[in-house]
DNA sequence: AAGAAAGCGTAGCATACACTACACCTAGAA
DNA sequence: TTCTAGGTGTAGTGTATGCTACGCTTTCTT
């Protein structure tokens, strides 16, 4: 029933001023990224990493916390990166079935892509464990490109291109169509990853076909 | 350096014969169930399993070799159920609307299950290292579901109810839209399950769309 | 009734692993 | 040059855990 004598003054999750800490730092980082995504959070362990990046287990733990933390800091680190670009500025100029196949194209080559195939494995394994980790994935991944097709969609309502219609449910239903199963079995490592050419060519008919619903059916 | 002498007439995965054998091996199964679905394959040990579901520990090794072979007998079993009764007999004598309706909505109820979300979830962690559960899984669930509707196709291309399409391409499409990020929303546990006039409303309008978009586009 | 096959239960081994302690080294600012 | 915050390296601790050993009990067959 003691007090919390000064508890030691907190030292969370530290980033590195100087020049050293920060290369140690982008080092555990990235060690951490090939390891756990190479063989899952849970099959690795702490000493692993500190072995590929070099450096200590004190420098790692004063950066990150824990484990966990670690974890935490590479997903966000590589969430960032992974769905960017899928933004263009010109891409209200272009009609309105070349920007679908844009944004279907971007997303296929991502979600096909080993790294991305890693952290979407590791985030839905710990996603129970770990809630805080799954929104930040979603809403910087899957969720804002969701985002990014709505807004799309709603400028080709307002300016007529399209009939008007619930644009945030149909551009979940147009991504998911995209991805289908194939992003399963990419998941499962069940079938070699698709070519640029099967890519492309399943994006043109999904958004063909896409387009050729909405004329049918406004709703 | 000594040779192996008799490896002792190895004791692999052992069904039971007698009659509490068999009331043990269950309760192992479903135990097994509930804590691997609940916490994740490493977060649950053996001795966790055994505690639940009463018996001992030599009989879960006799019956399963070890955890892994609990783990796919586990997975096995439920991917039977799971994906099950979504065939119909009457299914072709209904308007193709209908019965992709009836096929999205099955499909969707299931992938909002929780019991299914956590054998995702799992199967998904572990498949880099259990390449054969994985390829399991996807037929007894995923891909057969994708084959009933090739199928059903095919039937409807035959009769000429539909133009002539890839259908195998198509049905994985049709199943992606109908899933759209939903699925990934409850993997990640992010939003409450939709409820069931919210899931025959997607379905609903993903079938509409998805057959508006088939004729336009024969190809 | 007898005997074997299967189940029970505990105790323990061997190991892996997250995390800490601590003493020493280095870089770079004053 | 000196001072110090941060980095290094090693050794260790506590614990969790997969799996085995082994002796006893129950069940079922013949």
């Amino acid at each position: 029933m003691s007090d919390s004598p000064l508890p030691r003054s907190f030292t969370p999750p530290l980033s590195p001023t100087t020049q050293r800490g920060r290369k140690r730092h982008d080092a555990l980082l990235e060690a951490a990224q090939r390891l756990f995504l190479e063989r899952g959070f849970s099959q690795v362990s702490v000493n692993d990493i500190v072995a590929e990046a070099g450096g200590s287990l004190s420098t790692l733990y004063r950066h990150f916390g824990n484990k966990e933390g670690l974890f935490q800091a590479m997903v966000e680190h590589r969430s960032h990166d992974i769905y960017t670009a899928l933004t263009a500025d010109d891409i209200d100029s272009l009609p309105v079935e070349a920007a679908l196949t844009r944004f279907g194209s971007g997303l296929l080559h991502k979600a096909m892509d080993d790294e991305a195939l890693g952290i979407y494995r590791e985030v839905v394994a710990e996603s129970p464990r770990q809630p805080e980790l799954a929104r930040r994935f979603f809403d910087a991944g899957p969720g804002r490109m969701r985002q990014v097709v709505k807004e799309y969609l709603d400028r080709r309502v307002a300016d007529r291109s399209l009939p008007p219609v619930d644009t945030a449910a149909l551009a979940g239903m147009y991504l998911g169509m995209v991805l289908g199963e194939w992003h399963l079995i990419q998941l499962l490592q069940l079938e070699a990853p698709p070519s640029a050419e099967a890519i492309d060519a399943r994006v043109t008919r999904c958004a063909t076909l896409f387009l050729g619903g909405l004329r049918d059916a406004p709703d």
